[in-house]
DNA sequence: GAGCACTGC
């Protein structure tokens, strides 16, 4: 780092913001303790002005000041601010570091990133060496990453014998947050002090409705009651834009429908009370939606007319939409919950909480006062919504932060100190997939491949076929499957029916051409065939491909590829030779991250996977192997959907024997009750003959009813059975309003 | 015979 960057601290900071004026008492108080909670609702000028005051007071002398930040854009446009306002430019005093994107230098003593970020370094550099102060930021919306942070730097700095030890200067850590569970944080960071900052948001008044109580947890006819309290605020309240949350793209584009109809229907002008409000623009958001789409909902609406935004939760923090004065709450939110009882990823609707919804209502007062419309009775508040949103540490899959975790040492990860601890059996789980994959032995020790797979940012079952490749040496098949799995899926299906055969022929036309029926085929064959295409974006129109995703497919691809250029320099780096038939190379790389995900054919089209939980599955529309008649009983896939059923999708068919060896490992380390089936060493012909006397015991046609009574006597829990109910009750409610 | 919220490395 050179001397002159840092040896005249310039006057900084905006003096405007409500913190300023605790700037003095703010420094000491960093100075004081290790640990720091800083509170102070959006507009209070903490995640700008806190890092310039700490380098003003000398903190850069002996290190970095790091700060936190959930999301990419968030890092980036502050970092962007924060040097406006130092004058300096970006990637110099001030920078920040993304995924696919480092935007610093040796000078960089303020550095902005993301969570992930971070914990990769702390992966490479367990002191945080480079750092005398790390400001975790917005750390009330929980994230993973952030959770994970939290213990990690509670862990390392709480011992003050330990953390002086490391080095003369020890580092400070500051934990921001919204003044929600600030006692909780520092209880937790060893009673450290609390400093509040006062913000400076305007008043948003609330209101309940009527129209969704305790009873209607499942419905859908909330669809119609935002849209029906939109256009009362536009017919009866003053100037002013309106953001509806409602979520997903199916229900935001119905309710766009409802309000164009219902719009055109009454008269066109308004006198709302001593303002003229002619018209109304109504506008979807949603994240997939094309991004030049998205930028339209920034631009103010034309004179006299007024905005109306409908939008999923994207717009409660990622996107801020400026001159927005009301709010309608439709109470609901998709949430992706693991259930470790059937041992999947279920995407359901769910009530928000008490927390998200003063999130949300918080929306409409950033410019002025506001209100908030709430759908919901007041009583569905106090009975359906709890206090706070669970943190994502609790609802999801631990595989790989168990690993990350393993890598840095910290061997007991059930007793590591979580702010809110995961469920045991979720712990179990990683671990037990963890042993699956040979990332970790049977002590819990992290094996040499286990280390391998932590420099992956993948799911560990694709970073253990895409080593197994890389060990044989067809890196390349596996590299672009990687990629396109990482991302968002890149096959896109409109809504309107029309279109949607189209697009469907065009996808089988992709499948076909790989002359396999192989849905990992197919992905690779999408990515080389854009990639070598003249001009991929108009290919990818074409073929009703995203081409925003593949294109970030393109990039993790590249990365992945550095990543395992960089592991194949060590000397250790395992190779194998292959000997059985080269064609069945890739379908067996794949088997060996994805045995963890086979299925053997029970009756017709219905599979039962062999995980243990025996779950009956089908195969999704979307696969090429879906309206194929042949004789396959085996096969991998990469992820499980439920909705009218419970469907595999992207699906791989396979021979008996590459699993075989992998099967028993399975049920080795039993954690959970095993299907009696798969535990026994039998062959195909067996297999086949066994399912045979079984489903002749069952009824001739295996309804999907009867799969999922199966299921849910399976599993005391049925949150698979419930979605699904939920889903069929959604179904039958929107068929109704249909007929009417 | 198809219903994918949002992040992140």
């Amino acid at each position: 780092m050179s001397k002159s960057s840092r040896s005249k601290p310039k006057e900084v900071g905006s003096k405007q913001l409500p913190i300023y004026q605790h700037k003095t008492k703010l420094t000491q108080a960093v100075k004081d303790s290790t640990f720091l909670v800083v509170t102070g609702e959006t507009g209070s000028g903490k995640t700008t002005q806190l890092p310039q005051y700490l380098y003003e007071a000398g903190f850069c002398k002996d290190g970095r000041i790091g700060i936190t930040q959930p999301r990419r854009v968030a890092a980036i446009t502050v970092a962007q601010r924060v040097a406006q306002e130092m004058q300096c430019t970006v990637g110099r005093e001030v920078g920040y570091q993304v995924r696919f994107d480092d935007c610093t230098s040796e000078d960089t003593v303020v550095k902005y990133m993301t969570d992930g970020c971070l914990l990769r370094e702390i992966l490479a550099d367990p002191g945080l060496s480079q750092y005398s102060v790390v400001i975790l930021d917005e750390v009330h919306e929980r994230s993973l990453n952030t959770d994970i942070l939290l213990g990690l730097l509670k862990k390392i700095f709480s011992d003050p014998a330990k953390a002086s030890k490391r080095r003369h200067f020890p580092v400070k850590v500051v934990v921001m947050s919204a003044t929600l569970e600030t006692d909780k944080l520092s209880a937790f960071l060893d009673n450290c002090p609390v400093f509040a900052i006062p913000g400076r948001t305007f008043p948003v008044t609330c209101t309940f409705g009527t129209a969704v109580g305790p009873k209607d947890l499942e419905s859908t006819g909330y669809v119609r009651e935002v849209v029906k309290v939109a256009l009362d605020i536009h017919t009866s309240e003053r100037a002013g834009d309106i953001l509806v949350f409602l979520t997903g793209q199916s229900e935001i584009e119905r309710a766009c429908d409802l309000l164009y109809e219902k719009a055109e229907t009454i008269d066109y002008q308004y006198d709302v009370q001593d303002q003229t409000v002619d018209g109304i623009l109504i506008l979807p958001l949603y994240g997939s939606m094309p991004t030049d789409q998205q930028r339209q909902i920034f631009q103010p609406p034309p004179p006299g007319i007024r905005k109306c935004v409908v939008a999923t939760n994207i717009a409660a923090t990622s996107l801020t939409i400026n001159g927005i004065k009301y709010i309608v709450d439709s109470g609901f939110v998709k949430q992706l919950n693991h259930n470790s009882r059937v041992g999947m990823d279920v995407l359901e609707v769910v009530p928000i909480s008490k927390s998200e919804a003063q999130q949300r209502a918080g929306r409409a007062g950033r410019t002025s006062a506001g209100k908030c419309f709430r759908i919901y009775t007041k009583e569905f508040w106090e009975k359906c919504m709890p206090e706070y949103t669970i943190p994502e540490i609790q609802r999801t899959s631990l595989t790989a932060v168990v690993l990350t975790l393993k890598c840095l040492g910290v061997h007991d990860v059930i007793r590591f100190p979580y702010l809110d601890c995961p469920e045991e059996r979720f712990i179990l789980e990683a671990l037990k997939q963890l042993y699956q994959f040979d990332a970790i032995d049977r002590s819990g020790k992290v094996t040499q491949l286990g280390e391998l797979m932590v420099e992956f940012p993948l799911h560990p079952g694709l970073t253990r076929a895409l080593l197994k490749a890389a060990s044989l040496g067809c890196q390349d098949l596996l590299l672009p499957v990687a990629a396109m799995l990482s991302v968002e899926n890149i096959f896109i299906r409109p809504g309107h029916p029309e279109k949607q055969k189209e697009a469907d022929k065009k996808h089988k036309a992709l499948a076909a051409k790989t002359g396999s029926m192989n849905d990992f085929a197919t992905l690779l064959s999408v990515f080389q065939l854009c990639k070598s295409s003249d001009r991929p974006s108009a290919w990818c129109k074409d073929n009703w491909i995203h081409w925003r995703a593949l294109k970030s497919a393109f990039s993790v691809e590249n990365q992945l590829q550095e990543i395992l250029l960089r592991l194949q320099q060590k000397k250790d780096f395992p190779v194998e030779t292959f000997s059985g038939n080269k064609s069945e190379l890739f379908r067996q790389c794949l088997c060996t991250g994805y045995f963890t995900n086979v299925a053997r054919r029970s009756v017709g089209k219905v599979f039962c996977t062999m995980d243990g939980h025996g779950s009956m599955v089908h195969i999704h529309p979307s696969s090429s192997l879906f309206d194929q008649e042949t004789e396959l009983n085996w096969v991998i896939f990469h992820d499980v959907l439920v909705t009218s059923r419970v469907y595999i999708r992207t699906v791989c068919p396979i021979r008996y024997e590459w699993v075989k060896d992998l099967l028993p490992k399975l049920h080795e380390v039993d954690v959970y009750e095993l299907s009696s089936v798969a535990r026994e060493e039998v062959t195909d012909e067996e297999m086949i003959k066994w399912e045979m006397k079984e489903a002749a015991k069952r009824q001739p046609e295996v309804s999907a009813e009867d799969v999922m009574k199966k299921l849910e006597k399976r599993n005391n829990e049925t949150t698979v059975s419930d979605a699904r109910a939920r889903y069929l009750q959604r179904k039958q409610q929107r068929q109704q309003s249909k007929a009417l």
